[in-house]
DNA sequence: GCCAACGTTGGC
DNA sequence: GCCAACGTTGGC
């Protein structure tokens, strides 16, 4: 199995309205990164663990867990042209968008800020903390997992 | 609102 | 294929 963050913006989408959505599900739309949509449909497996992360926001860190809930498949905003995530480039080779579905998994005790990981110095390493950073999901190693799973 | 970092675009 | 310009991300 293998870990992940995800990061959503709680204004637009959080880990409590996660919970809230039917089957606790929802499709992870509009990504719009190559890497990150790379992982969606080559490396992200039903079962593998999501730290869900808030960013952009007043106390950015992790919310909660959830987990890949479904295979890879095209992410349908992508044909919507009232959608602002419609791409309307010509793509010859099928659909140019995969997404995986998203489910929730596991509240956690208490959330976990980024400046809380940042006093870690297990956690140094971490892709999440390195600067420059912007993809919207990244791998995360089975032992960052636990070390922040037992943070709380 | 600022700004560093980085991805994408498009002219050449 | 290079690279400058531009847009976006995201912490602060």
């Amino acid at each position: 199995m293998n870990y992940w963050l995800m990061k959503s913006e709680p204004d637009v989408f959080s880990f409590a309205d996660l919970k809230k959505r039917p089957n606790q599900t929802e499709p992870w739309n509009g990504v719009r990164n190559y890497q990150a949509r790379n992982f969606m449909r080559d490396d992200m497996k039903i079962g593998d663990l999501i730290l869900f992360y808030h960013s952009s926001c007043e106390i950015p860190g992790v919310a909660g867990i959830a987990r890949v809930s479904s295979i890879p498949y095209p992410d349908s905003t992508q044909f919507d042209k009232k959608s602002e995530y419609f791409d309307s480039k010509p793509s010859k080779d099928g659909p140019r968008w995969i997404l995986i579905d998203v489910s929730f998994h596991e509240e956690l005790k208490r959330f976990i800020s980024l400046e809380e990981l940042k006093k870690q110095p297990e956690l140094a390493g971490m892709r999440l903390l390195q600067r420059g950073n912007r993809l919207s999901i990244l791998p995360v190693t089975s032992s960052e997992y636990n070390i922040i799973r037992n943070l709380v």
